[in-house]
DNA sequence: ATAATAATAGTAACAATTACTATGATTAGA
DNA sequence: TCTAATCATAGTAATTGTTACTATTATTAT
């Protein structure tokens, strides 16, 4: 129930990931928001970030990587990990797209489907020619 | 190049892996494993899950938990997490629904796209009436 | 059998994340 | 505008998942 109360930190975090369109991890916000705060806490971060996800105001994606990336951009998307440079970059399909694989899905599986997440792999424009 | 050598505790974890229908994480694997070997050591049991995958024998399969789960079946599938039992199950596409998304999203990105892979999200059969 | 070397168990190190606590900031009410 | 209540912070310690290290053991080619 504890009432949200406004901090400048968070908001600080919120606005650097609405304004990138980066995805970048808690530890690269922090080097960031850093610059503004310079003695922010990275506990603050983590705490502000899942604090965020929860509202449903930013959202978390897994990577590869296996270090947690956030997304200041919540409009369904889907997201393009590039192999070589390691870069998560959206990757818009449109709703038809969606709702027609998870129709597909739902077809062939007993549980109930309620959304779906695809992440592409591949070369990004960038490193296309670069990387084996 | 180090040329491999057989060991009965790979031959275990992978036989445990492609026997069994769950994702299990690292740890599940070593407590399975343990029943068979009772002193088999963690690091043993990452070893080696790290060495099958490199080898693309078994699959890593990244899960939004954010503990790597694995996969002793290696063909092309999707999965489904159970927003309920935090559970992974196996969710089968034909091929021909997933080269038509890859397709579709190779029309309106810029690099190269080499696969796909879909995550569902919702309640599996068990717990469709279950949880909120 | 033996020698070469990969794999193991056990432990220590590491990195990402979370928990804890005393202090500081925000907010509602007098 | 002061004050009290309480949420958020910085700083640090603790936890967790994972990897690295090392002396010993198992596998394999000769």
């Amino acid at each position: 129930m504890a009432a949200l109360k406004y901090s400048r930190q968070r908001e600080s975090i919120k606005n650097y990931l609405l304004t990138t369109r980066e995805h970048p991890s808690a530890d690269t916000v922090y080097s960031h928001v850093k610059e503004e705060f310079p003695n922010i806490s990275l506990g603050t971060v983590y705490r502000n970030l899942k604090l965020l996800a929860d509202l449903g105001e930013i959202a978390k994606i897994s990577s590869p990587d296996s270090v947690d990336r956030f997304d200041g951009f919540v409009q369904p998307h889907n997201h393009f990990f590039c192999t070589c440079c390691r870069r998560i970059l959206d990757l818009d399909l449109s709703m038809e797209e969606i709702s027609r694989l998870n129709q597909a899905a739902a077809e062939t599986f007993d549980g109930q489907i309620e959304s779906s997440n695809t992440i592409f792999y591949g070369k990004c424009s960038d490193c296309k020619g670069t990387c084996s």
